[in-house]
RNA sequence: AUACGAUAACGAUUGU
């Protein structure tokens, strides 16, 4: 079972999602008494699926079997959240009989990921009010959340907790906070601990990036990225994502258009996120030929990517065009919001 | 001294 368990662990920490299924099966068919340990590993693996089912199955048998214990209890409500069954997750957190700092994070955390960002900070206090000490992970998770609810004063409290240590500050921890102060709309704060930060990451420059974008400082951001690509910090889709949404925001169509082959030239072109990022970009750029082709271009398209064409149309006086490609949309299966 | 739990950054629409 040690074997077993270390060897489907290993996969899933690999995202050999598929081949670490395969390997569950063969433990079992070879009869091998599972234990605790393996079923964390599997609503793991359940979690990384979006395999509610098969989670569900697993839960049942562990509570049936009363195999439960503080880890195993906290991996079920981490699978109910990844699956975006909250309240299946607050469901078991509140049956748990021991909690630790894990338990009540990973149920913070998930509150800020679905967008609770008032429950998690609720969730918070309620930790701190059992006597738990949060560590950087719960303060990530926390700061996301003010961002989310543009908490600013919060915010502003855990970032003075950080700099007086309350946790170990890393690179999450600079990154949330750098996203906490530009998505509370203070750019000149967030710059202001990008600045003072000792370990940067593709997500903090990410963030900073988006940032700018979002509170309407496309040159700023376009400077961003190019510094950061003179430092040779790695850049992925998500980046690009950002600085093309900065290119739009000030209506930077030979920019954009650089950073379009940039994408090509990565292969990158394929990313949903970014083709329709591309598509509301030529749109805002008066650039419906360009558009178009963007998305004819796109390998999958969903409600958003048509959108961005069909508003974008819309926008450039395109009337029978939008509506040709509202049509096309519902041909293609996907339906309108 | 061999296996198990939690963390950050991205897209459309919401009229100037």
């Amino acid at each position: 079972i040690v074997t077993w368990t270390a060897i489907i662990d290993g996969y899933l920490k690999f995202n050999l999602v598929d081949e670490a299924f395969k390997l569950f099966h063969d433990c079992i068919k070879h009869g091998v008494q599972v234990n605790s340990r393996m079923f964390v590993c599997v609503m793991n693996l359940c979690g990384k699926r979006l395999d509610l089912e098969l989670g569900k199955q697993i839960h049942a048998y562990v509570l049936k079997r009363n195999w439960r214990n503080l880890i195993v209890d906290s991996a079920v409500v981490h699978f109910y959240a990844k699956c975006g069954k909250i309240s299946s997750a607050f469901r078991t957190f509140d049956r748990m009989a021991d909690r630790d700092v894990i338990c009540w994070t990973t149920m913070i955390t998930a509150c800020s990921q679905q967008g609770l960002g008032h429950e998690a900070l609720l969730m918070l206090s309620q930790m701190l009010g059992d006597g738990f000490f949060p560590n950087e992970y719960t303060i990530c998770g926390a700061l996301k959340a003010c961002g989310e609810n543009k908490a600013l004063k919060f915010g502003t409290q855990l970032h003075g907790a950080i700099v007086k240590k309350i946790c170990k500050s890393d690179a999450f921890i600079g990154t949330s906070l750098v996203d906490m102060y530009a998505k509370c709309g203070e750019i000149v704060n967030s710059k202001k601990v990008f600045d003072r930060l000792r370990i940067r990451n593709t997500a903090t420059w990410t963030s900073i990036i988006s940032g700018y974008a979002r509170n309407g400082f496309g040159e700023e951001a376009i400077n961003f990225f190019r510094l950061m690509k003179r430092k040779k910090v790695h850049v992925n889709k998500l980046t690009i994502v950002s600085v093309v949404m900065a290119c739009g925001t000030i209506n930077a169509p030979l920019i954009g258009r650089e950073v379009h082959a940039h994408i090509i030239k990565s292969f990158m072109h394929t990313n949903m996120y970014i083709g329709s990022t591309l598509v509301w970009f030529y749109c805002k750029c008066k650039e419906y030929s360009h558009a178009f082709k963007v998305l004819q271009l796109m390998p999958l398209r969903d409600v958003v990517s048509w959108t961005a064409i069909i508003s974008g149309c819309a926008r450039l006086g395109l009337e029978s065009e939008a509506l040709e490609f509202l049509q096309g949309m519902v041909e293609e299966g996907v339906l309108p919001n």
